[in-house]
RNA sequence: GGAGAGAUGGCUGAGUGGCCGAAAGCGACGGUUUGCUAAACCGUUAUACGGGUUAAACCGUAUCGGGGGUUCGAAUCCCCCUCUCUCCGCCA
């Protein structure tokens, strides 16, 4: 959520930063300001009376005190119609607020001033690469093909359990998923810093309007009922993103300056309705409703936070060098980027038997946008509070990890070379053909 | 799912209609004393919103799990919800 205060004190320079996402949200900044002018009248208008009426109930109460009863009718009379006005200026207060409000959650974060401006993916700017594109004697193989080949995933049986894009992993495939998980979450604990927490996979609504999920994306995330209680809907959902809880952990909380900075790994499966996506588009394991993730989330001063956010990068980077599998890091430009961030980088690895490079992590800052929807703030050394920058970056996803993993490491003879790194957790130099 | 108990400031815990934003203790912070440490003593110690100010000072409002009600006035009385604990049932 935006700083009121800034959209207040700041209007034309909130205007020009939600102007270069390009999605139009600039035009709804007058009326937050006419609502947020409303509230205010309103609001001193209420205050006052209450001042009013608190005085006389004051008074009211020394004069039974001294048993002057009838002064004291009187004056209950006279309090009795500001008692009146107060409910009705009460209840405007309320509603200008919540209309206020509403518009304020649905305003997505201010890009960075730092942030290359564009309209689309096509214009993200390579920020780095790292290794080369394999070289195959043959056509390399798609995922879908070797998983097929090698039995690693079953998805016709995927599909029957739960429905197109659902997996049903098999034998090497359901071991590898689980050695990555392990290896990553390995990886990140005692190399990198992190502490590891195992969060909920269903989640309370407001996790998801903390992190700013909703009320925007609603449409996006399954819902979860309890039993045939058709008024349990609306309350719990499966998560996204392992982000959903990690970063709402401390929400409503005023943390110690000392605590800072926070940085906790999860894994977990994240669930996406992708509603919209007709098809899911891809065949094979690039884009379906569940997979699995290791996400990194941090909670830090607002002055380290862009340090920390390229040392997220870095991190989510390691893995791939450690698996061997060659990679692009981009920066989403302002038009690209997502709803919460205020800088996104994204990581891309090569998948040869797609010829393209997926999506397997995306590192963002989303400053004190998602803290202030959350109530999240730390007490400095001088005692007052301020809202932590808040980041998150996937380390990595899975789904889109074990297909660039199989589809760079497939074998002239049909088997999957197994990096280094990773055989201690898998128990194997390869996955045999 | 059934029965009961509870939720108060950083923590413990008093408070059953006005003098309560809230006793007391602990902790923390500042100071005095002190060879050092400890102890003792004095003081300070929630949050948000709004007004005000160059900035402060200052003023007001709200907050005793959440929401609603009664009342001139609610931490306190009434209703609903959430959560925690104990016992019973069921269960991986």
């Amino acid at each position: 959520m935006l700083d009121i205060k800034l959209i207040r004190e700041q209007p034309d320079h909130v205007r020009e930063r939600l102007a270069a996402r390009g999605a139009g949200d600039e035009a709804k900044i007058s009326e937050v300001l006419n609502l947020d002018d409303q509230r205010r009248k309103a609001l001193v208008e209420v205050e006052q009376l209450k001042a009013e009426r608190n005085k006389v109930s004051k008074e009211i109460g020394a004069l039974m005190g001294q048993k002057k009863l009838e002064e004291a009718e009187a004056k209950k009379k006279q309090t009795r119609d500001i008692g009146d006005r107060i409910t009705v200026l009460d209840k405007q207060v309320a509603e200008v607020e919540a209309a206020r409000d509403a518009i304020l959650l649905r305003l997505p974060n201010l890009p960075h001033t730092k942030v290359a401006l564009g309209k689309s993916a096509a214009e993200n700017p390579t920020v780095r690469t790292w290794g080369n594109k394999p070289a195959f004697s043959a056509k390399p193989k798609s995922h879908v093909e070797l998983c097929e080949q090698l039995k690693l995933v079953d998805f016709a049986r995927g599909a029957k359990l739960s429905g197109s894009g659902f997996l049903l992993y098999t034998n090497w495939g359901a071991r590898l998923e689980r050695a990555l998980i392990q290896f990553l979450l390995d990886l990140h604990t005692t190399e990198h810093g992190y502490t590891e927490v195992a969060p909920p996979y269903i989640i309370g609504r407001e996790c998801m309007v903390g992190v700013g999920q909703f009320p925007k994306f609603e449409d996006q995330a399954y819902a979860v009922q309890e039993g045939l209680d058709k008024d349990t809907m609306g309350k719990l959902y499966l998560l996204p993103t392992a982000e959903a809880p990690v970063a709402n952990i401390h929400r409503d909380e005023i943390l110690k300056e000392t605590q800072l900075p926070i940085r906790y790994c999860a894994y977990s499966p994240c669930f996406r309705a992708e509603a919209g996506a007709a098809g899911l588009g891809t065949r094979g394991m690039i884009r379906v409703h569940q997979f699995d993730k290791v996400e990194l989330i941090k909670l830090v001063k607002p002055e380290d936070g862009y340090a920390e956010l390229d040392k997220m990068v870095g991190n989510a980077e390691r893995v791939l060098q450690l698996l061997g599998l060659h990679y692009k890091v981009i920066q989403l430009c302002t038009g690209d980027m997502g709803f919460a961030s205020a800088m996104t980088f994204d990581i891309e690895v090569w998948a040869p038997g797609q010829d393209q490079y997926l999506e397997v992590s995306s590192c963002s800052n989303c400053e004190d946008f998602q803290a202030r929807r959350m109530n999240l703030r730390f007490k400095t050394e001088a005692g007052e509070n301020k809202f932590p920058h808040i980041l998150n970056g996937s380390g990595t996803a899975l789904a889109r990890l074990f297909v660039a993993l199989i589809e760079t490491h497939q074998q002239p003879d049909g088997s999957i070379y197994i990096p280094e790194p990773l055989r201690p957790y898998l128990k194997a130099d390869k996955i045999p053909a």
